[in-house]
DNA sequence: ACAAAAGTGTTGCTCTTACACCCATGG
DNA sequence: CCATGGGTGTAAGAGCAACACTTTTGT
């Protein structure tokens, strides 16, 4: 059994996944993720296999679903790369995905491991991944995508701590893949009181400044039940 | 690794789930549930063990999400009666939950395999199952009822083909666990156009009685982005 | 001066909620 | 005739979508 892990990062203009390449095998591109070991919980393994690859840790990682077909892993290339790095190549192996987001200047991911590198890869196009891995980030995107307009909060993962309007906007454009109209888009955020207003503008922009605002983690954790029903 | 299954049945009141009691070990109460084997999918898998245990079939499984805590099956019981059926008892047991929908009178669940028995529970309260059973209950419970507010498909899964407005708004009570407006709840549904009238109604019933309708499916299947997106 | 993005209100529409009475049937 | 649930409309408020111009800054 392995964990595999959809790591979500916003650059400020698109969505990117962060991709491995691997040591063995041709090099092919992959999700971080390998086998889960027997004294672990599942969310302990996510986050031990994403440090052990990539170095990052401190990353709130979600469960996503489980992938089983007894076919994923055998792609010509998978089976030579699984002959060099596992016990039992052929053993069947069924996939626990998790992902997470996160703001990408906030972390240098360094490959270690049986990753030889390590990079961010924009979401709306990237070439094939190992074994299913395009479908599990396909199905990520989509969880993503529901979470995003069901609950405000996982956006706030991916900007940094101050952040303008036109930034959080752009991520929801980003990540929806549809442009929304300016005026709606801050009135309802505005409303809805999440976010603070701080006593600072953009500097040498060449246009008239924007305010800087922070994400105001109390007042959301008082009426997110809102969001949910 | 091993698959359970959370059925929900509806029969006109309550929320029921399935459960099944062990043969072995102080026939404890536990949901449907067994080993993977090699070559098939989880969906397959999860198909095959409820139909084992329970002799149901053709039920729409959907995937929840998996389980592995080590410590879910360390029980005192549960490790009595992993020692009588399991090769290694001992094993780490990742367990992937599946659920789904049925209308109770539609399906007579008959014992087999290590089940020795087969029944009903009422979903709002019911003993402590095996293993970490109660918690992939309530993890369901939760799915269904965010499922059943943006989507109205599985709603209907619970229902006979033939059935009064008033037991649809029953079966929404009785999910949501909270009591909705009459007119408000049928005003809804009509003006989706997701029901067709039949030229039946109630007889027999000490009241007027109700207008029979079925689930217009082709409709449905014409409108259905909207509810998600 | 120009380019670039910030910031700002109103209107019509749709959806949601709250609420109370008469009707048809069986016993 | 009584008990039971079936069936119906309206009004107020909330939330959403569409839409255009002025302001501030750097070059």
């Amino acid at each position: 059994m392995s964990v595999d892990c959809v790591i979500f990062g916003f650059d400020g203009v698109r969505l990117n996944v962060l991709i491995i390449e691997r040591e063995q095998g041709g090099g092919v591109s992959a999700l971080p993720g390998d086998l889960i070991r027997d004294d672990e919980t599942l969310d302990d393994s996510a986050n031990r296999v994403l440090y052990e690859l990539t170095g990052l840790s401190d990353i709130y990682l979600k469960q996503l679903q489980a992938f089983g077909d007894p076919d994923r892993i055998k792609g010509l290339q998978d089976v030579q790369w699984l002959r060099n790095v596992r016990e039992e190549p052929s053993a069947r192996v069924i996939t626990i995905a998790y992902y997470s987001l996160v703001n990408l200047q906030n972390f240098s991911p360094k490959a270690a491991s049986f990753a030889r590198d390590v990079r961010w890869e924009p979401v709306y196009d990237f070439a094939k991944l190992a074994f299913d891995h395009n479908k599990i980030v396909d199905k990520a995107l989509e969880q993503l995508r529901l979470s995003l307009k069901y609950d405000p909060l996982i956006g706030f993962e991916l900007l940094p701590k101050k952040f303008t309007l036109r930034q959080l906007q752009k991520l929801y454009e980003a990540v929806l893949n549809h442009s929304i109209d300016k005026r709606n888009f801050r009135k309802k955020f505005l409303s809805a009181k999440l976010l603070k207003p701080l006593n600072e503008k953009e500097q040498g922009v060449p246009h008239k400044p924007a305010q800087y605002y922070e994400f105001d983690r109390k007042r959301y954790m008082r009426i997110k039940d809102k969001f949910w029903f």
